[in-house]
DNA sequence: GAAAACATACCGAACGGTCGGTTTGGAGTC
DNA sequence: GACTCCAAACCGACCGTTCGGTATGTTTTC
């Protein structure tokens, strides 16, 4: 942390991950400005140098801290090398095995927000649906290279399915979040599993 | 409508009412109690005559007008009389035609409310919580139904499937409001929908 | 059965705290 | 000395909440 007096990347790096985790904790209006400068030891002055507005600054928290991460998570997952199928399904294992009640307690960051303001405020929600096509677009890339490689039994709509995995994740996310239960995440995610291990061809 | 002087059943209906439909758009935080007094009628001294706080409103909102009318419908729908299984298939069906754009704009208020408020007041969250196990346990009852009438692929377990239809349908309503597509919940319905007929006993 | 006493339903102006945003000014750097 | 970067005091609107008060209806008392 240690940001010193005039390091405009570090105090400007700052704000947008001490906004991140309390948007993630409280939702964005819930968060207040003075919390994150409290959290920061930032000045307003200093806040309002770099974000025009609360708005400003979480829209930036959509793109700089939880997009990256979160596409090159599954990107990578995606891309180990192994036939795609049983990549993506590794990857949810990992998902999987990695649900804890910290982990399911605040939910999908993404979600929880798109949730919150894709009604109230139209850019919020073109952001997140940007980061959502790609995630989508992602898990149905693997799964058309997985069609192409004969992988899959015929009919299967590698982006239906993708649609699917990406609705699955996050229903599962939000009913284990508002349950405060990680099996319910747990369970849900070993059904999709199963669901995806019967898109394999048989004779693959 | 016509709420006269006096008549606390009807004041408190349309308090009720006006609240549900601004928190199914906006959301809890972002409904201001002027603007359902604005669209009622009502004053702010018979509202706060009704509610104790914006809270308790909120709540009964939860109970009184979110609760009941969808766990019916849900009930109904697996309560047709055919197997139990063809009932919840006709339901998803019935779902998945009837989503329109105007549908899939708001989402799911109870999903929308868990969602925003599951961090932040632990007696919403326990509401909330409380119709989605109901909600489990209508569609764990009704595979459990169709288990012992050997309708089932042994291995099926109804509680871990209801939670996956739970999800799912959660997941549906969330992403299709996301991307304000219609389109994406008919299809992740119709994937569930595959789903399901995959648990049904191929001698059955 | 009328008056008194009380309960319920409702009114709306005003309060008070929160919070996003602004202003002003100063410190460091080129 | 101009520009970036930041500090601290301040502003003002919004909004949930309060509260003194009125009106209508019901119960009690004589």
């Amino acid at each position: 942390m240690s940001r010193t007096a005039h390091n405009p990347e570090a105090t400007r790096r700052a704000l947008l991950e001490s906004a991140a985790a309390q948007i993630h904790r409280l939702g964005f209006q819930a968060t207040s400005l003075d919390a994150i400068l409290a959290e920061t030891g930032v000045s307003k002055g200093a806040l309002y140098h770099h974000f025009a507005t609360k708005r400003e600054l979480g829209l930036a928290v959509v793109d700089e801290v939880y997009r990256t991460p979160f596409l090159d998570d599954w990107r990578a997952g995606l891309n180990q090398g192994g036939d795609p199928l049983t990549d993506l399904l590794v990857l949810l294992r990992r998902k999987r095995d990695q649900a804890s009640l910290c982990t399911v307690q605040h939910g999908c960051p993404l979600n929880n927000l798109a949730q919150e303001l894709a009604g109230l405020d139209e850019e919020f929600r073109r952001r997140i649906e940007a980061v959502m096509r790609d995630w989508r677009l992602l898990i149905q890339d693997a799964l058309e290279r997985a069609r192409q490689a004969g992988l899959l039994r015929p009919g299967v709509d590698p982006a239906r399915e993708a649609a699917f995995v990406v609705a699955v994740v996050e229903g599962a996310t939000g009913t284990a979040k508002t349950a405060q239960d990680p099996q319910l995440f747990a369970d849900t995610l070993a059904t999709l599993e199963e669901h995806l291990l019967a898109l394999r061809l048989r004779s693959a």
